[in-house]
DNA sequence: GTGTGGATCGTCT
DNA sequence: GACGATCCACACT
């Protein structure tokens, strides 16, 4: 499986501006590793939390405990928890240590390991929604708790920029999904997604 | 194409 | 004991 590409700095993820680098990290190719597998795609679709400051973060409040621990740590690892008792969600830890930024994963545009994926979905034909939505970017690319808080320079999940960018025009700016609890944070526009792709979950009419 | 409801459990109050 | 950074199937238009 050698290539050309390496993976990208931890240095890229320990910028603390969350906003910037979850507009950023569109583009960038998203891999794992398991069982001798590998899997991933770029990503099309993130959204930011603004850790202390923000209402719709597990952090809202410098709020420790077990369970966002890991959103303390330095950028650059991931920070994977279980939401509606089903679904597992994939986010990008950013900025310093003690500083609990974070970027919500929630589509890729698959292009290694169709068919890995496609079994781990249960899919008999492979449809767009393979990788569409958080939960099932984790599934596809086989993204447990059993992983929370690996490093994205390890072997078995991290990023590669191979060279895809999109200008500021092909990315919508748009708030954020199923936050509505956050109040006047709910309307911030902290979601990024690549306009027109069909990967994205639930884009906004007209943009 | 749009809307509704069910699944299912860890985490924190 | 309540609820969540969701997904899917199925009904209905």
């Amino acid at each position: 499986m050698a290539n050309s590409f390496s993976k990208i700095p931890a240095a890229f993820y320990q910028n603390p501006n969350v906003v910037e680098v979850a507009r950023n990290l569109i583009g960038k190719y998203l891999f794992t590793r398991l069982d001798g597998l590998v899997t991933g795609g770029y990503i099309v679709e993130t959204e930011a939390y603004n850790g202390p400051i923000d209402r719709a973060s597990h952090a809202y409040g410098n709020k420790r405990t077990p369970r966002t621990e890991t959103m303390f740590m330095p950028g650059g690892v991931a920070y994977i928890y279980l939401c509606y008792g089903i679904h597992e969600m994939l986010n990008i830890v950013v900025s310093v240590e003690d500083e609990p930024l974070a970027v919500l994963i929630r589509a890729i545009d698959p292009a290694i390991g169709l068919d890995v994926m496609q079994s781990r979905r249960n899919m008999a034909v492979i449809k767009p929604n393979i990788t569409m939505g958080p939960g099932s970017v984790a599934k596809a690319l086989g993204i447990s708790r059993k992983i929370n808080a690996i490093s994205l320079q390890s072997d078995t999940l991290w990023l590669e920029d191979r060279g895809l960018t999109f200008t500021d025009d092909q990315i919508a700016v748009v708030p954020r999904i199923g936050v509505d609890y956050a109040k006047e944070d709910a309307l911030l526009p902290y979601r990024f997604y690549v306009k027109g792709n069909p990967y994205v979950s639930r884009p906004v009419k007209g943009k």
